[in-house]
DNA sequence: ATATCACGAATAATCGATTATTTGTCCAAT
DNA sequence: ATTGGACAAATAATCGATTATTCGTGATAT
């Protein structure tokens, strides 16, 4: 089949491993493949309609990023996130994103303002759940969630910090997608908007506080799960 | 060829792309291909006695940890980082590591202080700079610096902590290898010995500022050098 | 009955060759 | 002289097949 594999769209102009890369990442954070799965290059080949080779990138990449799992010589997998694992990450955002946070509102212009608004305000009105998509958060308030925290710590206008944040909160939403159980009880709605207030009145000690016992409410909701792996 | 690349040693069993992706990041770290130049798969293969594929996939691994570019359909690059870039790493470094440090601080054992005390006189004692590896830090050296970093903050006990540490780290160093002149009238060894010392007597402030300090004046004796490139 | 080893299927890792894209060059047209 | 376009390398991306390793199975010896 060679390269013609974009039999629909006009842009589709992408690389196969892109792609694959994109899907798969797709999969296993939406929670297609159980934790510990293998992720069997042939099948995934077959699936996609693409060589080893392409997948076997994609897997590479995914392993960068913590998404899956290597064992020379045998394969890929699927992360197993153990409870311990996942209380770590929790500590790390805690750690580092209120002190980030800081920096955002010292340094946050009025653009950067107006996206909290508006970020807050697409989150709000984002339902949590829908029954389409199963027991788990809809997808479209997971990434208005993510966009949410990631625009508040904007301001700092630091790249590198950024892209620490990124990937603290991937691994902390593959935890997460193992781990939650719907917990009614949480008032995450409120939580959010005192975290947007403060930023936005520029009080970045209620803000970072806010923001830390967030994170610490989330990880608290998240232990003691069922899907729990030992650890490695 | 085949698999028969061991040909001397017991233990090397190893996957070539492992190895290969070893070496690769190794030259890079040690300046041995200029920022932005071109990293060929083909001209790589031959020079390792390998097949494309293995070589792709260390590339693809060194573009996940940031050791090279990828330019889409036009292959993988030595990164270029411009002085904005390496002034964005060394501000993300001075945010985060302090606060690890006050963690590390708080929470560090005695065998860590043992290994704080270990690092410190290792790296003491090792030369920065011997004749024979060009007009920069020995990689002894290097090695050391890195390691007694790392150990002042491996008290925290938290691994995504250090492997964010780490992946700044290696940001850091590759940028200061195209970026460090000898800068002789620096007091590293003072600088070192003061933080070991505020560490050991659980100086949490005293050791944060330290490191904050030595973090900018390392900043401060890396700009406007030559090398740099242009923002991308 | 249990432990050990040979064998074979499954799959991981690698290779050599093919297809696509980019890039440089030369020539024609303005 | 400069712009635009056809061609021809060079090289990136992908493929299909080969080699190597692991893991399960069953025969054999204790």
């Amino acid at each position: 089949m060679t390269q013609t594999a974009h039999a629909s769209n006009s842009p589709g102009k992408q690389m196969l491993s892109e792609q694959v890369y994109a899907h798969l990442r797709n999969a296993i954070m939406r929670g297609d493949h159980a934790p510990a799965d293998a992720l069997k290059p042939q099948d995934l080949a077959k699936e996609h309609g693409v060589s080893l080779a392409v997948v076997r990138e994609a897997l590479v990449r995914l392993v960068g990023e913590g998404l899956a799992d290597r064992l020379p010589n045998r394969g890929f997998a699927v992360p197993a996130f153990s409870d311990r694992r996942w209380q770590e990450i929790a500590e790390a955002r805690r750690t580092i994103e209120p002190v980030v946070l800081r920096m955002s509102i010292e340094r946050g212009d009025v653009d950067w303002e107006a996206r909290v608004r508006a970020a807050h305000h697409r989150l709000a009105r984002t339902p949590a759940y829908v029954p389409e998509e199963g027991e788990y958060y809809s997808s479209a308030w997971s990434e208005a969630h993510r966009v949410f925290h990631r625009t508040l710590l904007e301001g700092c206008g630091n790249p590198v910090l950024l892209e620490t944040f990124d990937r603290m909160w991937t691994a902390s939403e593959l935890a997460r997608r193992w781990a939650a159980q719907r917990t009614p009880d949480r008032d995450a709605l409120g939580e959010h908007r005192r975290l947007e207030e403060a930023a936005l009145a520029r009080d970045a000690d209620t803000a970072a506080e806010v923001l830390a016992q967030h994170l610490t409410l989330t990880a608290a909701a998240l232990t003691g799960c069922p899907h729990q792996a030992k650890d490695a």
